[in-house]
Order: structure tokens, then sequence, then C-alpha cells
DNA sequence: TATTTATATATGGATATACGTATATATTAA
DNA sequence: TTAATATATACGTATATCCATATATAAATA
């Protein structure tokens, strides 16, 4: 349970962790233009997210896509649950999803649920 | 949130956090004992745990007594009300558990709901 | 094949964290 | 006042973490 909440003791980590609950699946450009990070910043966050099994990957053509791990534990996804809940209330997540969903050229792709 | 789940990510302060939770306050001589740890590593943990806002504390004579702090937002306790829940379950608790029900000497005091 | 776009990794440095040991402080009792 | 018990802190060290920058890999396109 220490590294799942390793995991989470980084405002990186959640922010990226918010934007792709609420979108079902992200790629790395998406989150670095979102969240206003240089590429190699956010791919390694997400790369330890993903070492930690906290996000799976997909890749599509030149696209990486991170979606959250359907092999997290009952226990682990309710609590992500309501980290996100509550992290959707706050300005740095609206901001963030703002800016997402002012990113031109965002990568076509057939994402569930977005 | 970032600092909050830095808390958490530490096996020696889960520990303390649970059997605290479940006996509402206890002092450092128990925890070490429980734990079966040094002395200055408790009261290390417990330090930073009472600076993050996670625990308050009282004294009692010569004992600190550490309890979960009543200041903690909604969101908090609900998810550490998950976190115990999830750990009592585990094999660490209840052994850490059943050394504290062993110990001798526990300090006496009207503690509340043990 | 060469170029562009997207992503991943390597490196070195700065900072944070955790630890054991030693010691200081505080309270109680002799 | 001295001793005993409980707790807190200081110090040096080892390790982990995060970052910026540079570079490598992979896929798509010209």
């Amino acid at each position: 349970m220490k590294d799942f909440f390793q995991i989470l003791a980084d405002e990186t980590r959640l922010r990226c962790l918010a934007l792709i609950y609420v979108h079902t699946e992200l790629c790395v450009c998406e989150l670095s233009y979102a969240l206003e990070l240089s590429q190699p910043k956010i791919s390694r966050h997400l790369s330890s997210m993903k070492l930690n099994g906290l996000v799976s990957q997909r890749r599509e053509g030149q696209w990486m896509f991170y979606s959250l791990n359907p092999a997290l534990s009952d226990f682990e996804k309710k609590l992500i649950h309501l980290i996100v809940e509550e992290l959707q209330t706050r300005t740095q997540f609206q901001q963030d999803n703002q800016r997402l969903g002012t990113m031109c050229n965002r990568p076509e792709c057939q994402r569930i649920g977005d």
C-alpha cells in the first residue's frame, strides 16, 4: 500500500491521473499540453505510474495512450474514484481540463466515452 | 493533497495510523512495542504526521498520546477510514494489534472507546 | 531514404527522506 | 536532588526522488 501512496504523492501525477480518469484515456502530448509541462517530464511520470500498476498503456500509431489500469484492486479503484472526485472540485483540475479542451490537432482516435 | 499522500507513503506511518485509528489513541511506547521498532523512529514518524495535520497529540503525565486529528477534512477522514478498513484485513495489522494486546504495563488512562 | 512527430530514456545535480545512534528534555517517584 | 521512565531532537550517512537537458527510439509521411 505504501507504494500506491508513494505514486500518488506527486502533484504532476495527480494532475495526470485526474485527467486520464475523466477522459478515459489520453496520450502524452495531450497531457503535456494540458499541464503545460515538458514531454519528458510527463512521460517519466506516466512511466512510473505504469511501473506501479496505476495506469496501462496502448499504442495507436505514433501515440501512446494511457488509461487507468483495469487490473487495479477494488480498494485502489475506490480510492482513486474518491480522489478524482475531490480533485475535480479544485481550480487546478478545471484549468488543466479547460486547456485540454482548447488543444488543436488532438489525435483522432476512438476514445471510449470522451 | 500531495503532502497528504506523502505522509501515507511509509509503512511505519501506515502501521501507526491503523493502530491509532482502531484504539482511538495510543502513546509512543505502545506503538514502539506493538511495531517492534525503536522509540526514536516511532517518535519521529508521529512528529511528521503531527506536522502534516494527520494526528494530534495530548500529554498525560509522562506519556504523549496520539490520535487522529479531528480537524481533518471530510475527504481526508473518508480516505483514512477506507485505508484503515483495508489495513485491518492484512496480517501486518493483525500481528501489530495482537502484540499490543500482550503488552504489559500499558499506561493507565481514560482512553475513550478502548 | 530522409524528415517530422511522438515518445522514451540517460545523465548529472539538487533536494528530500529515512535511518541508527547519541543525547537532550520532561515528568514522576524515591 | 537523584534516578527512572517516556519522549523528542540532533547529526551524519545512505538512499530516493525530481528535474532539466540531451539524446535515442518508433511510427508516419514526403
